[in-house]
DNA sequence: CACTTGACCTGTCCGC
DNA sequence: TGCGGACAGGTCAAGT
């Protein structure tokens, strides 16, 4: 489940290494992977260079250079995976000198695989593949011109890296009077763009919030708290690569340690929390299964 | 109007 | 071993 730090791993990753390249194929194989693909978006696509790669929350926003950009969303289990035209020559030869267990070695052996739903070809014969296991997620193909119209990036909230997220502007977009819990909130890409459940869960706990508080019983302070461990929670995921709690790979199909080196609740249940040697319950919240250690929290 | 729930999918895990 | 069902969670439509 790709969350802003996922996705901006992933951004990098490709900034890297399709910048300049140029399209010499697309195969979209799932037609829901790809909804509103023809003839002529093809014929647009193909021969495009990419000149850039973007992030708006948890969308990819790959521009082309013919006016369009492609907008990818990986949902659940979406990942984006480059390859270079001789990879599986190399990973054969690796595997002679390092053996299976290599520890750099991709979580991903073989590409296209089941899960692959749309592959592109650049004309170095490199490929990128979308492969999303559970088809939820989706590319699309937008012009410039349209972007500001589309009605996913419009209701988008501010982003939370960015520098003029202060803790002022976190309390303007939570509704004042709203009864809701503030994970419902938190989950709300009209409120922050870019956080789910895990850094939800994560930051909640850092602020030594609960997450069944109603929104409207925050004081300035505990909403100062909450600003500050979102952000500290999603730049920790970024230096650790990301979270893989199941399917996240990056650009180069490696997985991600967060949840490993420094998650403190998000699929510890049963587990003690580190801060205080209280069991972690697992409770659900807004429809999502939900972490907590219902002493630090209040 | 504000908020919650179900649908969309597929793979994994658990109990029988 | 196999099978049914619950579960995983981002977003939107439908329901309360």
């Amino acid at each position: 489940m790709p969350e802003l730090p996922e996705v901006e791993i992933i951004k990098r990753g490709l900034d890297r290494l399709i910048v300049g390249r140029k399209i010499a194929t697309i195969e979209p194989l799932v037609q829901r992977s790809f909804p509103g693909f023809s003839a002529e978006v093809e014929s647009i696509i193909v021969g495009s260079a990419i000149c850039s790669v973007a992030r708006r929350g948890k969308l990819l926003l790959v521009g082309l250079d013919s006016e369009h950009s492609l907008l990818i969303h990986l949902r659940m289990t979406g990942q984006l995976v480059y390859r270079q035209a001789d990879y599986n020559g190399q990973m054969s030869s690796s595997n002679d000198s390092f053996g299976g267990g290599h520890p750099n070695a991709s979580l991903i052996k073989d590409l296209p695989d089941k899960t692959t739903r749309v592959i592109f070809s650049f004309t170095d014969d490199s490929r990128l593949y979308f492969n999303d296991q559970r088809k939820f997620g989706y590319i699309k193909l937008v012009r410039n011109s349209d972007l500001d119209d589309d009605s996913f990036i419009r209701k988008l909230g501010p982003e939370p890296l960015a520098g003029d997220f202060t803790w002022h502007v976190l309390k303007e977009r939570l509704p004042k009077k709203s009864t809701r819990a503030i994970k419902a909130a938190l989950l709300d890409q009209c409120v922050v763009a870019g956080i789910g459940n895990i850094y939800a869960d994560e930051s909640l706990f850092a602020a030594g919030i609960h997450p069944t508080r109603p929104v409207v019983s925050l004081s300035d302070d505990e909403i100062e708290r909450l600003h500050g461990a979102i952000c500290c929670c999603l730049r920790q995921s970024i230096a650790d690569g990301g979270s893989t709690a199941r399917n996240y790979v990056d650009s180069q199909g490696m997985r991600g340690e967060y949840l490993e080196l420094h998650a403190q609740v998000f699929n510890r249940s049963g587990q003690v929390c580190a801060r205080c040697g209280h069991p972690i319950d697992k409770i659900r919240v807004a429809g999502r299964g939900t972490h907590v250690c219902s002493k630090c929290q209040k």
